[in-house]
DNA sequence: CTCGATCTAGACCGATCGGTATAGATAAAA
DNA sequence: TTTTATCTATACCGATCGGTCTAGATCGAG
């Protein structure tokens, strides 16, 4: 009869891959305790606020992973390097596709509507990290807005279609494109080769 | 004490927006019922499968829209108007934005376990015929793949974005920029401008 | 009109929901 | 070892879940 101690630190990775995977709604308590190998009194131990402070630490872990590993070093290292081991960062963390956005996924729902600010601020901050970047880089505030804003919703997306056609190469297939697109290599530190044709935006319809 | 009655062609597309707002699992039949007016007598009358079976007539409708109003267009009609048809179908099917990809919802969490098959032909398909239309118009065939994997992506990518930052513009200037990508106008039907520089696909890491 | 078919409303069902309370097991400090 | 604080397991709670059933309202055919 031996009896598992948990230490909260490894149980939000757990956590976090529950919501990820069955959406906030989907993930009831019997499957949070099934997946995690946590009972309830655990749990509520851990997150006395339930199933809606489970989910807003895993949030903040997230983030603080983005931070850590992308956010801070956009904004402070030296920006090609940055923007390189980005997209190695994006394809490690997501498993080339195989792993799910957990904001994206809390995003599409009225969970939204549970954590405004922390969906927000993720999303607002990655975009203005690699604009930042890409202008140190040499690109106009504009277009690198642009790029910026099309490089992270591009991986949204991508993620989205990996989970609907099950094709394992699209998310690296997206990376590339995306890298392209920003004129910089991916397997080596090489530097900005041609200079991008910005063309003026176009109203639709 | 009227009594409305309803037919089913009208409540399939309000079934549809619940579960585009809500998720599968956030769909509760109470929910269901408060939305869109119907009683649970109603829906178990129209749908003796459940929410089962609501949720994959409302799959099949979306299926059927796109069939008719985009992907029929792509693989049958002129393709540079049909491109040019499917940019502004697109914005008006989302309402730039404020509404979401009811499929795109359901492949994201596990709900895609269940209609695995109405998921995948969905983008499937819309990739396909985007991709032929392509071709149609003088890209070669690896090209004119890679850039329609590109757009359909980007637009479920815009959807989760916009409805993460709430920012009002971020589709339909993701929407022109695709537009712009497959070097089409989208509000005339101006034909091509500039040849693409097709890049070779590199290797990520 | 009558009458059967269609459709709606809502009471009701067992199961499961998120959450609580508590009893006992374990770890760390004395 | 004893004590105390921490942590786990589970029985239990009222509410809500998806789904069933039935009584009656409404409709079209004759």
């Amino acid at each position: 009869m031996t009896r598992t101690i948990f230490e909260k630190a490894d149980v939000i990775p757990l956590l976090a891959e529950v919501f990820r995977e069955l959406g906030y709604e989907g993930a009831t308590l019997s499957r949070i305790t099934e997946r995690t190998g946590l009972s309830k009194g655990s749990l509520y131990h851990f997150f006395p606020g339930g199933k809606e402070e489970m989910a807003a630490v895993v949030l903040d872990h997230v983030h603080g992973w983005f931070i850590e590993h992308i956010f801070k070093p956009l904004e402070e290292d030296e920006p090609i390097a940055a923007i390189v081991g980005m997209w190695q960062a994006v394809d490690v963390y997501f498993c080339s596709g195989q792993r799910i956005c957990l904001v994206g996924v809390f995003a599409l729902d009225e969970t939204r509507d549970r954590f405004p600010q922390a969906i927000n601020r993720y999303f607002i901050r990655w975009i203005d990290a690699l604009a930042r970047a890409l202008v140190r880089i040499g690109k106009d505030k504009k277009t690198a807005a642009l790029l910026a804003e099309n490089a992270v919703l591009s991986i949204q997306g991508a993620l989205v279609l990996m989970r609907a056609t099950a094709d394992a190469g699209l998310f690296k297939r997206a990376l590339s494109r995306l890298a392209e697109d920003l004129q910089l290599q991916c397997e080596t530190t090489q530097s900005v080769r041609k200079p991008v044709k910005t063309t003026t935006k176009r109203k639709l319809s």
